[in-house]
DNA sequence: TGATAATGACAACTTAATTGTCATTGTTGA
DNA sequence: TCAACAATGACAATTAAGTTGTCATTATCA
């Protein structure tokens, strides 16, 4: 790579890193017969949130039609269940059930040695500053999906 | 999110991080009618690297159909130019024209405000911080580009 | 209570990318 | 040296993820 700003830098290893996780994540997800949205939106109610489908959608920035798609197979599918929503009549809340708790925890199961392999020279500090800073990019700038602007 | 390692963090920021700035760079990138891949190809030669289709697929991790397409239609447009290629005579490699190193430049300017914004609010040494865990995760687990392994 | 907005459903479309195939041309090892 | 093999570019078909558009229905709230 080209010389650069540390700042330049750190986008151009997100869009790699992104790819790269992408492509790993991908062997152990369809093990599982998932997407990488069916793992978002997982992961999005894991353990105990309940969220409706714009709700969702906001959190994730992608359309609402996207997502409901996407639940829509994840309830057919057993792992979320519907709630009313007290909060909206017709928009019901969705939740992990037991099924898709138990699913995620495989997931989570599966990458969890990769992610040890992936951070294993990283030291403690350093993973530590890495959060703060990654955290502090994203929700002091970049997070969109806080007031749900439907279309 | 739900309480985790931050490790596993780590990667979830990545992922929302990288989604985040595609949507950010589309907006500029669009004003300048080139796609992510066409972005990515030029910073791949930027500002002086010669490279063959195979080799860029290789290091972006693509197939070299859609490189080949992409390549095209930047040396269509003056962006790129063709050099003979010492290690391969039927294969040549690409390299920015000064039109293309300008063009990347004038992507690079535009963007430059919003890193700065983004990264605002963190600590010099927490950015050298995360450059030096981003590069590691990256360049010693997860590139596969190295050697060319055609198809 | 009535105007307005949000939701779910469905369909068409877009874009990025993969996969498959083929003719051609290099490369390389016996 | 030259024959087998591999790599390349070109083209086509396909897939996957997601967007956009539309509509009927039903809430919301001024």
């Amino acid at each position: 790579m080209h010389a650069d700003s540390p700042q330049y830098e750190i986008t151009w290893l997100i869009r790699r890193l992104f790819r790269a996780l992408a492509q790993l994540a991908d062997t152990y997800l369809q093990a599982h017969g998932l997407s990488a949205a069916d793992r978002a939106v997982l992961e999005f109610l894991y353990p105990e949130a309940a969220l409706s489908v714009p709700e969702i959608a906001a959190r994730y920035q992608v359309s609402r039609q996207h997502i409901q798609v996407t639940v829509n197979t994840l309830l057919e599918d057993g792992f979320l269940e519907s709630r009313p929503n007290p909060r909206h009549k017709r928009s019901p809340l969705f939740a992990l059930t037991q099924v898709g708790r138990e699913l995620f925890n495989k997931v989570r199961a599966a990458e969890s040695g990769l992610l040890d392999e992936l951070f294993a020279n990283i030291a403690p500090h350093d993973i530590e500053c890495t959060r703060r800073s990654l955290r502090t990019m994203y929700f002091q700038n970049l997070r969109q999906g806080d007031t749900d602007a439907s279309d």
